[in-house]
RNA sequence: GCCAGGGUGGUGAAAUCGGUAAACACGCAGGUCUCAAAAACCUGUGAGUCUCAAAGCUCUUGCGGGUUCGAUUCCCGCCCCUGGCACCA
């Protein structure tokens, strides 16, 4: 008997499936060569990898392995299973690796190219190999910076001076998105803030279009969740205050108008005008409250976004010596200055209700402002510290000291009725505000796609005209970022930094910051189908998109016909949306928000037409974290697991398998060794399941004991339903239960076997979790079939199978278990008769003998409960 | 602070439209085989209690209450862990 060698079976069939291209749809035709589900594209897609520099982690092949049998089991279903892999190498990540280990980014990447994807052909994953992509391939980078120019040319691309996040360690600007808590998302370093022109994309104009459509998505809450929060939609009011002996006036925006009788000061943000005007002004002369401001905002300014956070309890302020005008009772209040109040939310100002907010209280208790209650509550011993100053608070209750709104609901009608009023007096508005902000997409990197722009003296800004695409990151020896917020690309040779205006010829100068690595991301699953097609599929469109809706095109002259996409429009038509998207949930805003934004753009642009969906991912998974004994996978913890090794030891087949066991797909779990090497015997014992079983079943083909060819189908039916669910552990638990259930011996001592055909059933249900077992299996059991048994048919069970078998029921007295009985379908489904049964039970006897039945609860197939006093 | 997810044996975990808690596995203990060991296989394995033994009984899903014939599952109030958001006005 042959011992299971995982090595040298992985190495036969990994080159059988690249000779037979088992794994590579035909995307033009889809043609289908078996199954009835005709045809049917499926992409199913796994989140981009970045390529890192430890090469392929164990937590990216657990991601990729759980998105890889779910293909391979919608292959099997009959699905044209589109697969497709590449890297995500461009960006500060892999630049930054590069760097550090004295390497040029380019040549990085071809070293980390390498050594990934001979990773990715290890684990055994049904990837379609002619369409792989990288980021940093001209062929790719050409189009995301033609994405960027039809961005321009649609008015979504502008140029902004602004504050904006500058990491000191990466030296260069991040998106919101891109600063956690404070800290640079990819270094952890705290960031500064910095005023500088850079490019936007204006994704706050699709706030409202992100928003509306996530009820249509079939997503994880948490995530949905996290981009609702994350586009942060809020209704408030604008109310206006005016300043006393001014014209001017200070606009707060809130949420909470109905406590607008208890403003008792106004606080503005550092960066307020008006505190530049008062400053600014000559009318004034220099007082010492004047440079005490000016001291106090020179400093608050120079605060890191982190400092600023880290004061949160101890609030500092200064008094601006200007007055403002409560629009509702005519208070005349005071205006202050403090940091705690941040120049880009709301509008930058806020207004003081020290009894009802808890910043206000501290603030007010601080520098000895004026208290008043105006909502009172029904608890008393909040009530009354609330009215004598002693504390805030910010519950629901009843509007005082407010007027004619006097005993309304606060949150009720009060708040309602106060906010018609203010409006219609005109001293406030509706305004609705968004957390989202518009998406900064500048770099002062080297790593990345040119910013296909065009600088020219008499002209402005100009983008590269497409056919002129893609503008070459110049190999430059001296990349690295010096701190001084310049883009590397300045050092860039005269010959590529100087060129034509395309407007008017003359000379000009090109853009030198790079796009950020998320624009590359966020469109890479619409190249992937399209790619490695003869130029006759890359078509030009001409007439397709002549009806197109395209926002400025005659604004800048450029014909429709012109037209080039990065895709053909058949082949996306067939295969987009993506069917099911899998990935970690630390895509959640970032990606996800991008990836969607962008769609939307080419589906108003009219380049995506002739697709119905609204969105890009209509089906998102996201998978656990993988953790190593009880803790995060960190290089720091020293608990990284390298799947090298393991795959070398037991095979990709054993890792493959144990890690959709240790856990549920969606939760992920603790990876231990020794689970590993578990999963490894119980891989050995199917593989001498099956020796024995080609041996026995040449012999004869009908020998089989007919209890396990019931457990069989009950298994069939467990594996299809559980796997369908993304729920692997369960899934191969009960294909564990059938290796117990087969080598257990019959009672009279003999050896159970299966038909072929069964046996063939069997080790399909496994070929999701282990391709290369189940391959070997398959063409042990059939010799002569030249096909692989990941194109063939997923096996169904025969409900009539299962319909004889016995029903267990357990017997409660009092609700309380006191046996067990094993009964025949159509008993399980009678009172009567399973009352008779019990009454009969010796098991049961000994506590009804003595005493009454009361009531008997009896639920079919489920439970019976008699109650008996 | 807010939002989401979670807390179950020695360990990873199953089971939640309320119905036998601990499937499956790891580990451990004992055994078979062996000169011995490994491998493989068999048996046992939530805790307590009673018993020579068998059978049984009691308790047990973070803590405290509640609803119910019956609660890991539903409701109320807490505690802890993980992730996301946050001086958001």
């Amino acid at each position: 008997m042959d011992i299971y060698n995982p090595k040298t079976i992985e190495s036969h069939w990994r080159k059988f499936w690249l000779e037979k291209r088992i794994y590579q749809p035909d995307l033009t035709k889809g043609k289908k060569p078996f199954g009835k589900t005709q045809g049917k594209p499926y992409y199913n897609l796994m989140m981009f990898p970045y390529p890192s520099a430890e090469g392929l982690h164990v937590g990216n092949m657990y991601a990729f392995t759980g998105a890889d049998v779910h293909g391979r089991f919608k292959r099997m279903q009959g699905f044209d299973v589109f697969q497709p892999i590449g890297l995500d190498g461009f960006g500060i990540h892999s630049e930054n690796y590069a760097i550090k280990v004295g390497r040029h980014p380019k040549e990085h990447a071809k070293i980390s190219e390498k050594h990934f994807y001979e990773q990715l052909h290890m684990i055994g994953n049904g990837f379609a190999w002619d369409q792989k992509l990288e980021t940093y391939d001209p062929d790719y980078y050409r189009w995301t910076q033609w994405l960027f120019v039809q961005m321009y040319k649609h008015g979504l691309a502008y140029r902004k001076k602004a504050m904006v996040n500058w990491c000191p360690s990466c030296k260069t600007v991040l998106s919101d998105e891109q600063v956690e808590g404070g800290v640079c998302e990819r270094c952890k370093t705290p960031t500064t803030r910095k005023e500088t022109e850079q490019w936007f994309f204006k994704i706050t104009a699709y706030a409202d279009q992100l928003l509306n459509n996530i009820p249509k998505l079939n997503w994880p809450k948490k995530i949905t969740i996290a981009q609702q929060n994350w586009i942060g939609k809020t209704k408030g009011l604008n109310i206006s205050f005016k300043i006393e002996g001014s014209d001017a006036k200070i606009v707060v925006w809130t949420k909470f108008w109905e406590t607008v009788f208890g403003v008792t000061f106004l606080v503005v943000a550092p960066e307020h005008q008006i505190v530049a005007s008062l400053l600014s002004s000559k009318s004034k002369t220099q007082s010492p409250k004047l440079e005490e401001i000016r001291n106090y905002v020179g400093k608050a300014l120079k605060k890191t976004e982190q400092k600023r956070k880290a004061g949160e309890k101890d609030k500092t302020g200064v008094f601006t010596g200007i007055y403002a005008i409560n629009p509702v009772n005519g208070q005349k209040i005071p205006v202050w200055i403090s940091d705690y109040v941040l120049t880009d939310v709301g509008t930058g100002a806020v207004m003081g209700v020290p009894s009802h907010d808890l910043r206000d209280f501290d603030f007010a208790k601080k520098y000895d402002l004026e208290i008043k209650q105006v909502v009172a509550y029904s608890d008393q011993d909040i009530d009354v510290k609330v009215k004598n100053g002693q504390m805030a608070y910010e519950g629901e209750g009843v509007l005082v000291n407010s007027g004619e709104f006097k005993g309304l609901s606060a949150w009720g009608v009060g708040k309602q009725k106060m906010a018609d009023w203010m409006i219609k007096k005109k001293s406030a508005k509706w305004k609705t505000t968004y957390h989202l902000r518009d998406w900064l997409i500048s770099r002062q990197r080297y790593w990345g796609p040119p910013i296909p722009m065009i600088f020219c003296e008499k002209c402005g800004w100009q983008p590269v005209p497409e056919d002129q695409l893609p503008v070459l990151l110049p190999d430059i020896k001296d990349f690295q970022p010096k701190g001084d917020g310049k883009s590397p690309l300045q050092r860039a040779p005269k010959e590529w930094l100087e060129t034509v205006c395309p407007k008017c010829g003359g000379k000009a100068k090109r853009e030198t910051d790079v796009s950020d690595t998320f624009l590359d991301s966020a469109w890479y699953f619409l190249k992937y189908p399209s790619i490695g097609l003869n130029s006759k599929l890359e078509t030009r469109n001409s007439k397709q998109f002549s009806k197109s809706k395209l926002v400025n095109s005659k604004h800048f002259g450029f014909r429709n016909s012109d037209l080039e996409l990065p895709w053909n429009p058949e082949i996306t038509r067939r295969w987009l949306p993506v069917n099911a998207y899998i990935g970690g949930a630390e895509h959640a805003v970032l990606h996800l928000l991008y990836a969607r934004f962008v769609w939307m753009c080419f589906k108003d642009w009219g380049y995506l037409s002739s697709i119905e969906s609204d969105e890009p991912f209509p089906f998102l998974f996201s998978h656990g974290l993988i953790i190593k004994d009880g803790a995060k996978m960190s290089k720091s913890r020293g608990n990284v697991v390298n799947p090298d090794e393991y795959i070398s030891r037991y095979g990709a087949d054993a890792l493959r398998m144990y890690l959709m066991f240790l856990g549920s797909y969606d939760q992920g779990g603790d990876f231990r060794n020794t689970g590993m090497a578990g999963m490894y015997r119980f891989l050995e014992r199917v593989w001498r399941m099956f020796q024995k079983q080609v041996q026995s079943s040449k012999k004869n083909t009908e020998q089989y004991n007919n209890r396990l060819n019931v457990i069989l189908h009950k298994t069939i039916k467990k594996v299809t339903e559980d796997v369908a669910k993304f729920k692997y552990n369960t899934a191969i638990a009960a294909l564990m239960e059938f290796m117990n259930a087969y080598e257990e011996k019959t009672p009279d001592g003999k050896e159970k076997t299966l038909s072929t055909d069964d046996a063939g059933k069997l080790i399909k249900l496994m070929a999701p979790f282990t391709p290369y077992l189940a391959e070997e299996i398959w063409h042990n059991l059939y010799p002569d079939s030249l096909e692989s048994i990941h194109t063939s048919l997923w096996p169904e069970y025969d409900p009539k199978m299962l319909e004889g078998e016995q029903v267990e029921i357990p017997v409660q007295i009092n609700g309380k278990t006191r046996a067990v009985i094993s009964v025949n379908p159509p008993v399980a489904k009678s009172q009567p008769e399973m009352v008779k049964i019990v009454m009969e039970d010796q098991r049961t006897l000994q506590y009804l003998r003595t005493k009454k039945i009361v009531k008997i609860i009896f639920v079919a197939n489920k439970i019976i409960n008699l109650i008996v006093s």
